[in-house]
DNA sequence: GTAGTTGCAAAGTGTTTGCAGGCAG
DNA sequence: CTGCCTGCAAACACTTTGCAACTAC
């Protein structure tokens, strides 16, 4: 699991563990992200990680998502034009997205069941489900 | 339903019953996305158009789809970061996504099934379901 | 004619890249 | 020390916007 108590020293071992190293802006990016399973936009994790250590840039933020994205540490979630959320939940999930407000919400896994796996087409293998309920905050129209 | 058949008074009786002036690039445009249902990115829609009518900007071809996207009548498939695709076809389906070529797939309807409906956040209302499977064309890691 | 539509280019957003200097081990 | 990591700014890909000219009816 992702998770890890709130402590300098375990996210720096975190980090470690993973073949990264332990640098003072992967370790300000990764005690964020951890403390508590969330969703982000790059952006974010940019102003909260200057707020613990204010010399992150964006690059090294974009940086250091793609790579806990590829390690599988945190999930990228499309869900808007022109904008990805990193989710530190990586246990299996969906999510409500509010269209209004680009809010995400977790959707626990047995509140949303797949009856059925559709056939792949021949020669592809499934890399993941990824299922959005988008959701408004008003009722009528637009 | 969408579809109609190939003549280029269809087209612009469509567009008419659909509130919007049949302008030349704006028949070329759903004459392409309607003549069959498909998945084409705005860049594509603007090369094909271009290919029936040469004097089609970029800036009316996003025009026109988000029109059209508004109306109901395409639907935006956000599967992508950074990019959006859409979809010539309406009725309710979901898609493959093939990671590695970009290339999108319809699931039927039939062959992927809710079992449950998650309970919405009080005061939301469901505004729709985006079901992507995420496939890859190699077996291995990348 | 008049309102709506168009092309162009510029601006806008979100993300990636190149490179000189800096920090971890 | 050595190589990976960083900040910065420029480059990038995609989409939107502003405005004068044009076209549908």
């Amino acid at each position: 699991m992702a998770t890890y108590c709130e402590s300098f020293e375990s996210a720096a071992a975190f980090l470690r563990r993973h073949g990264l190293s332990p640098t003072r802006q992967r370790i300000a990016i990764a005690r964020l992200l951890f403390s508590r399973p969330q969703h982000v936009s790059a952006e974010e994790v940019w102003c909260l990680a200057n707020r613990e250590d204010p010399t992150t840039s964006k690059a090294t933020v974009y940086n250091t998502l793609n790579l806990l994205s590829e390690r599988g540490l945190i999930r990228e979630v499309i869900a808007h034009p022109g904008k990805v959320y990193y989710d530190s939940n990586t246990a299996p999930h969906h999510h409500f997205y509010d269209v209004d407000t680009g809010q995400l919400t977790d959707i626990e896994c047995e509140q949303l069941e797949l009856s059925r796996m559709p056939d792949l087409p021949p020669g592809l293998v499934a890399d993941g489900v990824d299922i959005v309920v988008r959701v408004r905050s008003k009722p009528g129209r637009e």
